[in-house]
DNA sequence: AGCACGATTAACT
DNA sequence: GTTAATCGTGCTC
């Protein structure tokens, strides 16, 4: 299946969000191939938004999210795990799409491989997780989205009815002032809407 | 140049 | 429920 376009990506950041919940997540590493449902987002947009690692302007880091839609942003947190965001909006305005969790669909030896000791449940139940499974590193910051010929892209998988799909609060963000705390700018799906995918 | 901390996770008690 | 692991980033001196 054709990757998403930048169009799906160069949108309202929480919309896209929003949407992103059921899509397949695809990662190519040679030959072999890893992918799942995403399951789990959260939008981060702005640099009023001050949960958004925006709020410190242009920098080094946050460039790629001033730039144009469609691109990976992947950053290290506490100095272990990885992060996977797709970059969004437009025209300057930044924001990007973190991917929290997917639901594995292909290359279960490999993730199983990746995440030893690890009860199959918690394999990419975290966004951390997630990018140890998919061998998500910093390598992959910038990359397209929107190219089968790349490491990552995301197709249209599944198309989840909107009632299914829970919003709530951010996570980790009890040092963040309001209203940002409270946005509930994180979307998930319950596991059962995901038969057939 | 130094420092405090984070969009987390796994292994503890 | 609590805590260590571990380092890039942005801010202060």
């Amino acid at each position: 299946m054709e990757p998403l376009p930048v169009t799906f990506y160069a949108r309202d950041t929480v919309e896209v969000a929003r949407d992103l919940i059921g899509k397949k997540l695809v990662r190519r590493e040679g030959k072999n191939r890893i992918s799942g449902v995403i399951i789990e987002t959260e939008a981060y947009r702005g640099e009023e938004d001050l949960a958004c690692h925006c709020r410190a302007g242009r920098t080094p880091r946050t460039e790629i999210m001033y730039g144009p839609a469609g691109k990976a942003y992947v950053y290290l947190i506490y100095g272990m795990y990885w992060m996977l965001n797709i970059v969004t909006e437009g025209d300057g305005n930044p924001g990007a799409v973190l991917i929290r969790a997917i639901e594995p669909l292909e290359g279960l030896e490999i993730i199983a491989e990746r995440r030893t000791g690890q009860i199959r449940k918690t394999w990419t139940d975290g966004p951390g997780k997630l990018c140890r499974a998919l061998n998500i590193k910093g390598d992959l910051n910038g990359s397209n989205i929107c190219s089968a010929a790349g490491p990552l892209y995301i197709t249209q998988g599944k198309v989840i009815s909107p009632e299914t799909i829970q919003a709530g609060p951010r996570v980790g963000l009890e040092s963040v002032p309001e209203p940002w705390q409270s946005k509930a700018w994180r979307f998930m799906v319950n596991h059962q809407h995901l038969r057939g995918v």
